[in-house]
Formats: structure tokens, C-alpha cells, sequence
DNA sequence: CAACTCACGTA
DNA sequence: CGTACGTGAGTTGC
């Protein structure tokens, strides 16, 4: 029982925590007088697991890790056995604070938790140690829970803590023997036999661990001591018989499930990159600042060991080399070829400053556009336009644009790296190539060379900057074939195939497009939006008498609050806010007239703002050029910046004169938009099944209407403004995951009020209510949620024990299918129409997505055509039990394209 | 100067 | 105490 690691060798090695079971040990073991925040946030369960999980990765050097942890849910062994676990006192509340803290630190750490409903952390522990060993890893086992005994073989060791968790105990098949007196497959009997106090499960009385492990050695296994119950002598002999039902039941129970269902195999497991600013920020609120140091010591020695490099053959092809190059080595049908590129892109256009194309065989090219010879720039751009040349690419949308800017094509791209990483981990900020290489291929960003620690050939700068791309054209080529497997596994193939991947296209032509704008239009209305922005200031300064910065919401509450003494609004952080919500619930109330001013002059100069960051965006070519982003929302849809088209202004009058400025371009008859109406109540009536709601849309009549008559239950055509507008709010928050409480907000009516009116509403539509709980309830169990096309989002905040967190995750639980879906459609509709638009041969063209609209420009004499193609392509996107409806409109301008 | 907070525009 | 975004201005903190 000696406590030295083993040397370090060449075999992985994965680490299993039973996190529950450490973290408990440590709450008991430190007191927690020394171990709180000063603000009395309770921290010593945190502090010693994370000191002793920084121990095992310091003493251990594994090369996998994760973390199981139990759930609230009753388990099998409840259902085998009711008083299992019974009798435990419920943890306590300084205990419970902590282990949503130990999820922060474990999330930080890039540390995997897994936890399944109905299953113990032992069951997730044996399960992963029993595939690690099949698959020829070592594991090792951290655990207060002896059950886990019974796992320990030649490729599994358990560390037991002991003396608090200061120290861990070393238990290999040797050792289990030394202790117990029986070998590790016979230690689930022995604990049978002995029983489990902490289970609350009695062994047999006056049989302690050296009478069980005699009878055990005596008669081979448990079945065979038995067998021989009735030869047994004395006491012990008797109470044996008398108790073998129990110890039967025992055996049965303490049994470790080695075939749990998990999202994640032990090779996905390695060791990952952890983000050093959030443990520094999250150490800090836990004020653990000697822990820090020793991670930041301990874990630089085992962030991953990337010790190999990527091995690619490069060359530069003599001019006019290209076609024959490309034609070795990149012809062969359905062989991918790794693409990178360096320039700069955005505004629907870009330039390219070098292309590295990199074979899975080894060989690579260098170019550098600028010096291309006519027949190189020819081959070149009959290789990138043949879709039947398949590319990997890690974010092609720019590169697309900057060939594009060049005359060329970019076809044929079967995987972005970026795009399938998004699918794969949808609420990640970043999708950094090299992140992502080190993390799923073990693997640096860079050459052979380099990883040997020879220096480059030359060591010259050029030749450094053609390695490195051939590197990363190499990289991406490898990590494509390893994220078409995750994908592949998960079911997501062909979202990213057939609809994420072809959409970049369909992107990077309309970011190309652009949308024309009226510059003389925004100038005329910053000038005039600017003048009321002036009179709105004077006019608050001169009724509290002094001047302030309207803009600055501190000034404000400083006028608001100290100097006028209104009544103070809801807190933030940092104050009371001064919200426009507010302010008109302090304008009813109080009546001040500054409140007026200050109202008004946040919409005029916010106006302002928008039309003033809109006329600088206008290229030469008089259009404004947006970039959509992929990548970004969780959900699945599409963002817009510089500038962001997706939120200019619809719903005041004065809003509505900025879109007046985005204009049909010259050579283009008109601007038709076209959109999903109520899409996303269509897709909850759907997803949820209600009869009721389906037939309120299938009625053709107002659906909030119809609604709204069923729930207060009166005729359609009694029902007033007043009676739709709730039942409107409902429609909409239910998929938001209303609470009782915000729709009583919202209403302005009591809370009792609101709960009524929804529990009406659950009436009319009872499968909604069931559907809004089956989604929350699978998530749980899931770990994420789906769209209809099966694009998932994770949400582990579903079993935070921090109340704010976990409701937060719910809605989002709510809100991620229906959202979600709605995103799916509205990609598929713009994949179709654009494929419909070629297939027409139309010069129309899709300028726009804006969430359940797309905006196109019309080519003259093609309106007709185009709408009915349009309504067809959108109608047809996707075959919904409350049909998709679209509505169109036309006019110069996007205003007038308003219906 | 970067990072954060507040406020507010859209679906 | 309703989801998803991006932007701009002011403020805070290194």
C-alpha cells in the first residue's frame, strides 16, 4: 500500500473522480471556520477537492480525466430495494451551496462531469473503467466509496482517501488482498456478507470482514459458501443462515452498472485545454489564492503533451507547375485536400496573401496569389470551382469571399472545421483552429521539425510563414475526418452536409450582394434626428435647472433619485435602473417632466446612433456589405454585424424612416421581403402536438384571436383588443418560458391574476403544458435539447443546485427547440430559394435574413416569378402540422416592402 | 486602454 | 422572475 505513482509511460491513463463522495470527505475533514469567503459563501468542500484533484493530476499524469457525479434521482437500487441509502440525513445546506462551485471549477478546468439519471457515479465510474481497459488504458479511481473495490484489476487501481483527503491510498489487486483477504473480484461478496452502513445495508450479524473472508477463501466463492450454509459451525454459522436472503439482496445491489448509457467513450476524454482567465477569475470570488499557484504549477506540466507535429511535404511548383501538381495530387475522386489561406475578408469581400493546399499522403503546396502565373491562376481556379474536388476548410466563408473578390470559385467544401466544432459544442465562443486540433487530434499546430525541436531548414521568415499554413491546410484537413465522426455519432451529419456546410455559400454571396442605401436619405435624418436630440437636452436641463449627461445612466439616477427624490426603481448591480420601463412607471406615478425629456431623447439619439454608424458603411459601390455570423448563437441562428442588419428599427414611425434609407439597387426593379408569420408558435403547436392549438392555426382566422376566444370563452367576434393582447403575451411567452409572475409584469395585472389566466389557458391547451414539461424533463435527463433537425444545444446548468442557474437553463431548455427549429427552417427555405433562383435561372438575388424574413432584390420583369418561387420554397421548407404561412411585400425600399 | 455595465434595437 | 443576438456610451480598473 505504498502512495508513489508509477513511471510515466506511454500507455493513457484515465482518471476517474466519484465527485460527490471527495467533495463530501472534504466538507467533514476541514473545518469550515477556515474555509469561507469573507462574504460567507462556505468553500471547504470546494477547496479540498480541488486541492486534491491538483494532487492527483500532479502525482498521476493522466491523460484522460472526468468527473462523475451523482443525481437526485432515485436509482435502480432504490426500485430493487426501498430502503436503500435510507435513513441519510440530508446534506447540508453549507455542503449543497458548494457543488454547483465545484461544477465552475471543473468547467473551467475543461474537466468533463458526467452524471446520469438513475444511476449512481459508482455505475458511470465502472462503466468508463470497463470500456478504458477493453480499449487498453489504464484507470485509476478516485473515490471514498469502497464499492469501487470490486473494479481493481491489473489495469484498474482506486485511490482511497484517507486522514481527511490530505492522502490517498493506493489499492491494486495486491493491495485489496492485503487489506480485505480477498481478491477484488470477491470484494462485492465480502461487502455483501459485511454489509454497507452508509447504504444502509445490514450484513450479517456478528460476521465482520475476517470471518467473511475465510468462509470466502474456504469455499472458493459466495455461491459456494452457500451452498455450504448448512455445514457452517457456531454463532456466525447460524446467523449466516438466518440472514441469507439479505445478503443475497446485498450482492445484488452493491453491484457497479458496467453498461450505463454515456454521451462520452474514454478516448473523448483527454485532457483538454483549460482557460487560465476563468479559474483566475473564479479562484479570485473564491478567494483561494495558494491553490491557484499550485494549479497554474502543476496543471502547465499537464496540459496536454502534444509531442507530435504534422508532417507535410512541401513545395513551391516552378510557375506554370500548378495543373500538374494538382492533378498528382489532388485529383484523385473523393480524396479530401486540406485548404488554408491567410488575407483579410469582411463587408462581402476580401484579398487573399497566400493558399496552402495539403494532401492526407503528405505532399503540400505553397502559393502566393500575388505572383501567379495565367496558367497556375487558371488551374487554380479550376480546382477550387470543381465541386467534385472535395476541400476541407476551417471557416470558408472568408476565404470564399476573398476568391470570389479574385474572380474564382470556391466549391466543393465537404467539411469547415469551424462550422462542424459549432455543431458539436454550439454555446462555444471560439473555434480556434489550433484549440481545436490539440483538443481532438493531440496535436500542436506545427511542423515535424518544429516538434523535434530542430530548428527550420533556413529559419527564414518566409519560409516559417509557408510551413505554418501548410501546417494548418494539413491540420484541418485531419481534424475535418475526426469531426465528421463526432458529428456522424451524433446525428448531426446532415445538418452540417446538407444544410450548415451548403449555407456559407448562400451567405457569402448575399454578404457580397449587399443592400443599397439611400446616403442623402440618412443624412437628411441624422440632420433632423440631431436637432430634436439637441431640444430634448435642453429641455431636461432646464427643468432640474442644471446640466447632465443624458447619456449616462449614473447622472441620471443621480438627478433622478438624489436631487428630485423620485421613487427609486428596480436594483442593478450598480443602482436603481433607469430603464425605459421604468421611467414610464415613474411618468405615471410622479409626472416629473424630465422624465419626458429623458425618454424622448433616448429614442431620438439612439436613432441617431443607428442612422450616424450606418453612413460611414456604405462601400463604393453605395451598398452596405453585412457579415452573418454562423457561429455564434446557441440556438442555431444566423447573427449579423458590421453593422448588424438583423435589429434595425420596425415598430415606431420615426424607426421606420431608416428603413426608408435601404433602397432597390440600380438595374433591380424592387425589394420584396417575405415572411414566416407566428413560425415559432407554428413549431411549438407542432412540436407539442395539441389539437386545439393546431386547429387554431389551421382555422385561418387571427390565431391570437381564436386563442383568446377559447380561453375566456366567448365568441371570436366578442373578443376585444384588450382580451387578445393577453392571450397574445401567453402565446408568445410560452415559448420563453414564462413564469406566472412576468406575465403578471408584463400585463400590469396581479400575479393571482396572471396564474389564473394561464391556468385557463393550460385548460384550453393541456398538451402545451405537457409538452413545456416533457421538453425540461428530457433535457435533464439528455443533458441537451434538439431542434427538428437535430441540432443540439447542451445545458449542464440543468442540474446546478444554484436555483437562479437552474431556472435560467430551463427556459432556455424551453425556448433552444423552438427557436432552434425555426432557425432550421429558415436555413433550409434560404438553401431552396437560392437553389430554385439558379434553377429559374433569375438574377434575383437574396440580399437578407433577418430571422424569419429574407429580403430580396428583384431583377425587372422576374417579380412574379420570383414571388411565387419564394412562397413556394419557403411554404415547402419543412412539413409542419401548423403549415408554415409566408407573407410578401414590395416597394423601392424596405419600408415599402413592409406588408 | 481594455473590460464591464447599462440601455435598447430586432426576431 | 421571458429567449436569442450586437452596438454604443459611460464608467471602472489595470
Amino acid at each position: 500500500m505504498e502512495t508513489t505513482a508509477p513511471t510515466p509511460d506511454n500507455t493513457d491513463r484515465l482518471l476517474l473522480l466519484d465527485g460527490h463522495s471527495l467533495a463530501y470527505r472534504a466538507f467533514f475533514a476541514l473545518p469550515l471556520e477556515n474555509f469561507s469567503t469573507t462574504d460567507g459563501q462556505p468553500t471547504n468542500a470546494v477547496y479540498g477537492f480541488t486541492s486534491m484533484l491538483i494532487n492527483v493530476l500532479r502525482d498521476e499524469q493522466p491523460t484522460h480525466i472526468a468527473v462523475a457525479f451523482d443525481r437526485s434521482e432515485p436509482t435502480f437500487r432504490h426500485e430493487q430495494y426501498v430502503e436503500y441509502k435510507a435513513g441519510r440525513t440530508k446534506a447540508p445546506d453549507e455542503f449543497r451551496s458548494q457543488v454547483s462551485l465545484i461544477f465552475e471549477v471543473l468547467d473551467a478546468l475543461r474537466i468533463p462531469r458526467l452524471s446520469v439519471a438513475g444511476f449512481e457515479a459508482d455505475d458511470i465510474i465502472a462503466t468508463l473503467a470497463t470500456q478504458a481497459t477493453a480499449q487498453g488504458m489504464e484507470t485509476l479511481i478516485v473515490t471514498g466509496d469502497r464499492d469501487a473495490f470490486q473494479l481493481v484489476n491489473d489495469k484498474v487501481t482506486v485511490l482511497y482517501p484517507v486522514r481527511g483527503v490530505s492522502e490517498l491510498t493506493r489499492y491494486d489487486p495486491a493491495a485489496v488482498l492485503t487489506k480485505y483477504g480477498v481478491p477484488p473480484e470477491r470484494y462485492r461478496e465480502l461487502a455483501a456478507l459485511v454489509g454497507e452502513t452508509s447504504d444502509n445495508l445490514p450484513g450479517v450479524p456478528g460476521v465482520g470482514p475476517k470471518t467473511a473472508a475465510k468462509w470466502l477463501t474456504a469455499h472458493g466463492d459466495l455461491d459456494g459458501l452457500v451452498d455450504a450454509a448448512d455445514q457452517l459451525k457456531g454463532k456466525a454459522g447460524a446467523s449466516l443462515r438466518e440472514h441469507l436472503g439479505q445478503v443475497l439482496r446485498n450482492r445484488q445491489i452493491n453491484k457497479l452498472d458496467c453498461e450505463v448509457a454515456l454521451d462520452a467513450a474514454p478516448r473523448e476524454l483527454r485532457i483538454g485545454q483549460w482557460d487560465r482567465d476563468e479559474i483566475h477569475t473564479l479562484f479570485d470570488s473564491l478567494q483561494f489564492r495558494v491553490l491557484r499557484e499550485r494549479l497554474y504549477s502543476t496543471l502547465s506540466a499537464v496540459e496536454p503533451e502534444a509531442e507530435e507535429g504534422f508532417d507535410v511535404e512541401l513545395s513551391r511548383p516552378d510557375p506554370g507547375e500548378l495543373e500538374a501538381w494538382l492533378a498528382e495530387h489532388a485529383a484523385a475522386p473523393g480524396e479530401r485536400v486540406g485548404l488554408a489561406v491567410t488575407g483579410t475578408w469582411g463587408r462581402g469581400t476580401g484579398e487573399l496573401t497566400a493558399i496552402a493546399l495539403a494532401t492526407a499522403g503528405g505532399p503540400a503546396v505553397y502559393l502566393d496569389p500575388a505572383e501567379l502565373v495565367e496558367a497556375d491562376e487558371r488551374a487554380l481556379a479550376a480546382w477550387l470551382a470543381d465541386a467534385k474536388r472535395p476541400k476541407a476548410v476551417h471557416e470558408a466563408k472568408g476565404p470564399m469571399l476573398a476568391f470570389a473578390a479574385r474572380g474564382m470559385t470556391l466549391d466543393g467544401v465537404t467539411s469547415d472545421t469551424a462550422l462542424a466544432a459549432y455543431l458539436a459544442m454550439p454555446g462555444q465562443r471560439t473555434f480556434d483552429l489550433g484549440d481545436l486540433v490539440l483538443r481532438h487530434l493531440q496535436k500542436e499546430l506545427r511542423g515535424e521539425a518544429a516538434a523535434d525541436g530542430q530548428l527550420t531548414i533556413d529559419g527564414s521568415a518566409e519560409a516559417d510563414a509557408a510551413e505554418d499554413l501548410a501546417v494548418r491546410a494539413r491540420a484541418v484537413l485531419e481534424l475535418a475526418d475526426d469531426l465528421d465522426r463526432v458529428l456522424e455519432g451524433r446525428g448531426a451529419a446532415r445538418l452540417l452536409h446538407e444544410v450548415e456546410l451548403p449555407l456559407v455559400g448562400v451567405l457569402a454571396e448575399m454578404e457580397r450582394a449587399g443592400i443599397a442605401v439611400d446616403a442623402d436619405h440618412f443624412a437628411g435624418l441624422s440632420a433632423s434626428l440631431g436637432g430634436q436630440v439637441k431640444e430634448c437636452e435642453q429641455r431636461a436641463h432646464s427643468a432640474v435647472g442644471h446640466e447632465f449627461n443624458l447619456g449616462s445612466p449614473k447622472q441620471v439616477q443621480q438627478v433622478l433619485f438624489d436631487e428630485l427624490g423620485l421613487p427609486k426603481t428596480k436594483r442593478t448591480k450598480t443602482g436603481y435602473t433607469t430603464d425605459s420601463d421604468a421611467l414610464t412607471g415613474l411618468l405615471a406615478k410622479d409626472g416629473h417632466p424630465v422624465l419626458e425629456h429623458i425618454l424622448r431623447w433616448r429614442e431620438v439619439a439612439k436613432l441617431k446612433s443607428i442612422v450616424d454608424s450606418l453612413i460611414p458603411m456604405a462601400a463604393e459601390d453605395g451598398r452596405i456589405h453585412t457579415t452573418f455570423n454562423q457561429m455564434v448563437a446557441a440556438t442555431g441562428r444566423l447573427s449579423s454585424t458590421d453593422p448588424n442588419l438583423q435589429n434595425i428599427p420596425i415598430r415606431t414611425a420615426e424607426g421606420r424612416q431608416i428603413r426608408e434609407g435601404f433602397v432597390v439597387g440600380d438595374g433591380f426593379e424592387c425589394l420584396l421581403t417575405a415572411d414566416y408569420s407566428q413560425i415559432e408558435l407554428r413549431i411549438m403547436a407542432h412540436l407539442s402536438g395539441d389539437e386545439a392549438l393546431l386547429e387554431a392555426f389551421t382555422s385561418g382566422a387571427d390565431f391570437h384571436t381564436i386563442t383568446a376566444s377559447r380561453v375566456f370563452d366567448v365568441p371570436a367576434d366578442q373578443v376585444d383588443s384588450e382580451l387578445r393582447a393577453r392571450i397574445k403575451a401567453m402565446n408568445y411567452g410560452l415559448a420563453y418560458g414564462l413564469s406566472p409572475f412576468g406575465l403578471a409584469g408584463q400585463l400590469s395585472i396581479p400575479p393571482e391574476e396572471a396564474r389564473l389566466l394561464m391556468d385557463e389557458y393550460f385548460e384550453q391547451f393541456g398538451g402545451v403544458r405537457d409538452y413545456l414539461r416533457g421538453v425540461v424533463d428530457r433535457a435533464r435527463r439528455d443533458g441537451y435539447t434538439q431542434t427538428i433537425l437535430g441540432r443540439r444545444r447542451y445545458l449542464p446548468d440543468l442540474d446546478s443546485d444554484n436555483r437562479q442557474r437552474r431556472e435560467m437553463a430551463e427556459r432556455m431548455a424551453l425556448n433552444a427547440p423552438i427557436q432552434g427549429s425555426a432557425a432550421d427552417i429558415v436555413k433550409v427555405a434560404s438553401l431552396n430559394v437560392d437553389r430554385a433562383l439558379r434553377a429559374h435561372g433569375l438574377t434575383s438575388r437574396m440580399l437578407l435574413q433577418v430571422h424569419d424574413e429574407l429580403v430580396f432584390e428583384v431583377a425587372p420583369g422576374e417579380l412574379d416569378e420570383l414571388q411565387s418561387l419564394v412562397r413556394e420554397q419557403m411554404a415547402g421548407a419543412y412539413d409542419l402540422r401548423a403549415p408554415l404561412d409566408v407573407s410578401m411585400g414590395t416597394g423601392q425600399t424596405w419600408q415599402d416592402a413592409a406588408h
